[in-house]
DNA sequence: CGGCTGACGAAAA
DNA sequence: CTTTTCGCCAGCC
């Protein structure tokens, strides 16, 4: 059974979680402006990472402080819409800041999108 | 302890 | 061009 038991190998949880990282840049993100996962996985070092981000933030949209909805996939695709109270709870906000959404997808992405490593540089 | 899953994304075939 | 596979890393069964 326990052939190798790391007693306290990696007893020092870093506070700063992948999670926390995800959950400030998903704060910095400008009213009316997007960005996608693999964005702020790159920010964060995991340029293929982007599951995680995701992942994490799934965490993060049940803590209401975080404003989930401007973080779309790299299609601009609402991907998280499904999680939200309701499947267009996700558009409505999106439209209510100013960002045109149709067919679940953001339209304008190009101009919407909002780099981390660029904008918060 | 081991393996599966998961708001994705990009490269390979 | 489309479809498939791998990579990321941590939580959960």
């Amino acid at each position: 059974m326990s052939v190798k038991k790391p007693e306290k190998i990696q007893d020092q949880k870093p506070k700063n979680d992948f999670f926390e990282d995800v959950y400030q840049v998903v704060r910095l993100i400008p009213k009316g402006r997007v960005t996608s996962y693999g964005a702020i996985a790159a920010y964060l070092g995991s340029k293929r990472g982007a599951r995680m981000v995701g992942w994490a933030m799934g965490s993060s949209y049940t803590h209401h402080d975080i404003p989930a909805h401007r973080v779309v996939n790299r299609d601009g695709l609402l991907s998280a819409r499904h999680l939200f109270e309701t499947p267009t709870t996700m558009q409505e906000r999106l439209e209510h800041e100013g960002v045109v959404v149709k067919d679940d997808v953001v339209q304008d992405w190009a101009n919407r999108f909002w780099d981390p490593e660029k904008e918060l540089l």
